[in-house]
RNA sequence: GCGGAAGUGGUGGAAUUGGUAGACACGCUAGAUUUAGGUUCUAGUGCAGCAAUGUGUGGGGGUUCAAGUCCCCCCUUCCGCACCA
């Protein structure tokens, strides 16, 4: 054996032989217990980063424990390969966006194989290519002819300079990023799927993952927004170019009659025809055209708006109300027209007292402690639903919110001005991208303007890849060649425009199962086998959009036949970011000049905390913190460079141990030290088991004490860490219990049994750590004369017989506070305990003076005395 | 703005069901070995105090024999918001 741990030499060798044993290669087997472990696949930008590193090593190390579990674990790799950094790449670099994307796979794949991740390569796909894309665009014909698919006019971000949409992130400070011009709404014709079709069941069958994480369910939840509102008209005093009436919806329709105005989006049929002769308003909806798309940026803008004279009619009362036209009105949403109710809606409260529109109160608090209506001050309760009464509503007064939602429902439905329904915040998904590198969206626009599918003996609707990038039009819009389809029809045209990435990315997990399936999109035989997911790892940035497509996606494949599952992952963990310091120089002009961590110099004070950080060049530093590690703040750790000078084991040990999961994750370069370190250790001491010759047979009758407590240790720990890597998924704690083992096992002597006690453990960690440091197991594992193949070696297994005690520790508690450790005989009774603890010095000490009120005993934890 | 999380020593974190706060690691201090430095090993390390002890989980209140954990209010930070992936 090696006296010294040499991780390069080891990797490469452990590497070498999982490559040869073919070691991660898995086949369809239904008389084995199947697992499938996922993380989201990476989309290819170029290198490795640490989110990926953490991604994956949590995967790894799950699919390698499920394996010692006995099961025939799924563990696939594949590359999210469409997406709009690669136009970016193409247009600075002036290569073509396939090239780029290719070239970086190929890049990553090594990087990946040199952090020795257990995948099985012969399942990997990019969605880029032709044979993946070319289902998709199948399926979405599919749901073409079931009617799931319709076209609509829609908004996008117009780059009027570079003539060309925008993505939100292309729109900094309402301009665009390349031109600097100002961006415009502008209203196109996009493809939509109806995922407002399944709203219903993606919200119930929510229930049916009580192992997603609470807040990502919570989260997806408040996404699908079901409420219970009504839908009422309303007409207009006086028809606007043929309009005679418009719809609102609402869920406080026990509000109705405190509403004040009427508000239009701006690109409202009927604001549209009242600015054909009104100036002032006309040019009040070309601003509103400027307002970003985004709905953050919407919700905290400053709200806007302009009477446009126009009134229409209460639907109860008859009586007139204004009709205005606002800039936080979206014409995608609902009907583009919101009743306001100043008196009981904070945005409307705020609305209504910058433009002195009345408020009018309708609801009255029943609780005696809020204060009273304030017209000029917004409270709380205005907006409560329940301890309420209506006011001011006439033969509505008194009722409660139920009673009064009925009531006025009703009113509407007799007057058929209205009725109740169910509405869902979720909008249909727009899949439509003006883009270039995407899979092109497999319809014909026909010359009398109508549209087809394309059919699947055309399929795959090919992208071209040898092309140049101007940075303006995509290069499918702007050939001629490529659009024509004069084989349907002269003059028939393919559409230009590309899928929405998370098209790809809402079905990838599925077509691991079968990548080699030619025949359709899926085999359902295999995928059946393999699916739902039992393992889904990857960021919580994808907690609400990408997990809600996919999920939606799933219930359309079984729809279609192809899966006979619901959902698509059964478990799911969502990992936190990671996070490095950062550094940087303010310039004169405000803006920050940010320094790579690796290239800073800190100094400490006696505690050990940084308070100066110097560049070589630049001098000293201004301190960002921790934040997540990304481009703009230079803050990015190279995983390589540490795989380099460390080895991946230490890499992946300190990743799995800084931080739960869930959590964000800190980079520290003494941590990772700290984590190399704890491996030579743990080679040092097999080191010493191997030079002491094979160690003799336990026998356990004749340990001694310490012998028996670490024996007891070693099991304590196996049935601690099982706990942690299956039900709680804390690696982090799990680590840190096999190094107090360790810990133990290094104080042992060299007596024979002592080396029987250690041999046991020492497997036993080996065992444990394999799914997180596999490569340093892997050499461990043949050195101290382990059998069989490591990946496929048992779990190991808690003896009971060795987890027994003679005696426990317990404290003893005064009012509450420690004042005594004792150490009671395991099989002692509760009034024995407490005699024990009566006993104590200090216990007395502190009961001079005082009369025992109440002892309350913890059976193996603590006695607590009341006294006073 | 809306929705979802998080806040514990000098630092990352642990405390799993209301029951010993600070496991494990980093850092720091002292010592030993080697010595050019690093490495390695031993001991100590929440804060205040010589000690007994007091005090301490973002802030303020509450429930309980007992609160990091449960309840109410407040503050701060992070994530998502539909065309980044």
């Amino acid at each position: 054996m090696d006296p010294q741990y040499d991780p390069q030499a080891i990797e490469q060798a452990t590497q070498q032989y999982w490559l040869e044993h073919n070691s991660f290669a898995v086949q369809h087997d239904d008389s084995r217990e199947k697992f499938y472990c996922l993380a989201m696949f990476p989309y290819p930008s170029g290198a490795l980063h640490m989110g990926h590193v953490r991604n994956y090593t949590i995967t790894d190390v799950i699919a390698r424990y499920q394996r010692m579990l006995g099961k025939n674990v799924l563990h696939p790799m594949g590359w999210d390969a469409f997406g709009l950094p690669a136009e970016n790449a193409a247009i600075q670099n002036k290569t073509a966006p396939a090239k780029w994307t290719y070239s970086n796979i190929d890049h990553m794949k090594s990087q990946l194989k040199s952090l020795g991740f257990g995948f099985d390569w012969n399942r990997e796909l990019a969605t880029c290519q032709p044979d993946y894309y070319k289902w998709e665009q199948w399926f979405f014909t599919r749901l073409f002819e079931k009617g799931l698919v319709y076209k609509k006019m829609a908004t996008v971000n117009w780059d009027p300079v570079d003539q060309t949409v925008l993505a939100n992130e292309q729109v900094i400070d309402g301009r665009g990023w390349r031109s600097g011009a100002l961006v415009e709404r502008k209203e196109i014709p996009q493809w939509f799927i109806k995922i407002t079709d399944y709203a219903d069941e993606l919200l119930t069958s929510l229930d049916q993952l009580p192992d997603w994480p609470e807040q990502v369910r919570t989260m997806q939840k408040n996404w699908i927004g079901k409420s219970r509102g009504v839908e009422m008209t309303f007409d207009l005093a006086t028809p606007v170019n043929g309009h005679r009436d418009f719809d609102v919806y609402t869920t406080r329709p026990d509000t109705l009659m405190g509403v004040t105005y009427l508000s239009l989006a701006a690109e409202h049929p009927i604001s549209l025809a009242l600015a054909a002769d009104n100036a002032e308003l006309a040019a009040f909806i070309d601003e509103c055209k400027t307002n970003s798309v985004a709905e953050a940026d919407m919700a905290t803008m400053e709200k806007k708006g302009m009477d446009t004279g126009l009134m229409a009619l209460h639907p109860l009362t008859g009586e007139t109300v204004p009709v205005w036209v606002a800039n936080y009105v979206l014409m995608d949403y609902g009907s583009g027209a919101v009743m306001a109710v100043p008196g009981h809606d904070e945005r409307d409260f705020a609305f209504a007292n910058t433009y002195g529109l009345p408020i009018q109160q309708v609801i009255a608090s029943t609780d005696e402690q809020d204060p009273a209506f304030d017209a000029t001050n917004w409270q709380e309760w205005y907006a409560r639903k329940s301890d309420i009464q209506l006011v001011n509503s006439s033969q509505f007064d008194g009722l409660d919110f139920e009673k009064a939602f009925d009531a006025i429902a009703r009113a509407l439905a007799d007057k058929g001005k209205g009725s109740v329904k169910t509405n869902f915040r979720l909008r249909d998904w727009g899949v439509s991208r003006q883009r270039y590198w995407g899979a092109p969206i497999p319809m014909l626009n026909l010359p009398d303007g109508g549209e087809i599918p394309v059919p699947l003996d055309r399929l795959p609707v090919l992208l071209p890849e040898d092309v140049v990038m101007d940075g303006t039009s995509s290069p499918i819009k702007a050939d001629p060649q490529w659009r024509k389809a004069d084989w349907y029809a002269a003059g028939a045209e393919h559409e230009t425009d590309t899928f929405d990435t998370f098209m790809e990315s809402s079905w990838y997990y599925a077509r691991y199962t079968c990548p080699d399936f030619a025949e359709g999109m899926l085999d359902s035989e295999r995928a059946n086998y393999w699916l739902p997911v039992d393992q889904y790892v990857g960021g919580i940035e994808h907690a609400i959009l990408h997990l809600l497509y996919a999920r939606f996606f799933h219930k359309l494949m079984r729809d279609e036949g192809l899966v006979n599952s619901d959902e698509p992952f059964k478990r799911l963990l969502c990992q936190g970011m990671v996070l490095a310091d950062s550094f940087y120089i303010q310039n004169d002009d405000g803006s920050k000049n940010w320094f790579n961590p690796a290239e800073v110099a800190l100094e400490k004070d006696d505690k050990g905390k940084v308070i100066k950080a110097t560049h070589p060049q630049a001098g000293e530093l201004a301190m960002g913190g921790m934040t997540k590690m990304s481009k703009s703040k230079n803050n990015g750790i190279d995983p390589q460079t540490a795989v380099d000078q460390y080895g991946a084991d230490t890499v992946r040990l300190f990743t799995m141990f800084a931080a739960p999961p869930e959590q964000t994750l800190e980079w520290s370069d003494s941590g990772v030290e700290g984590a190399s370190r704890f491996l030579k250790r743990l080679w040092k001491l097999a080191l010493r088991l191997v030079e002491n010759g094979p160690a003799p047979a336990l026998d356990t009758a004749t340990l001694n004490g310490q012998q028996k407590d670490t024996r007891r240790k070693t099991h304590e720990t196996i049935a601690k860490v099982n706990d942690d890597y299956g039900r709680r998924q804390t690696f982090n704690t799990a680590i840190a219990a096999v190094m107090e083992l360790c810990n133990e096992l290094a104080k042992l002597d060299d007596a024979p049994q002592s080396l029987a006690v250690l041999d046991e453990g020492l497997r036993a960690v080996v065992l444990m750590l394999n799914p997180i440091v596999p490569h340093i197991c892997h050499s461990l594992w043949s050195q101290l004369g382990g059998e069989g193949e490591l990946l496929d070696a048992p779990w190991p297994a808690v003896d009971e017989a060795a987890l027994t005690r003679d005696s426990i520790e317990m404290v003893v508690q005064v009012n509450g506070k420690v004042r005594a450790k004792m150490s009671v005989p395991a099989e002692a009774d509760r009034d024995a305990v407490q005699a024990i603890a009566l006993e104590q010095d200090n216990v007395q000490r502190f009961l001079e003076d005082v009369t025992v009120r109440k002892v309350i005993v913890v059976p193996g934890k603590l006695v607590n005395i009341v006294a006073n």
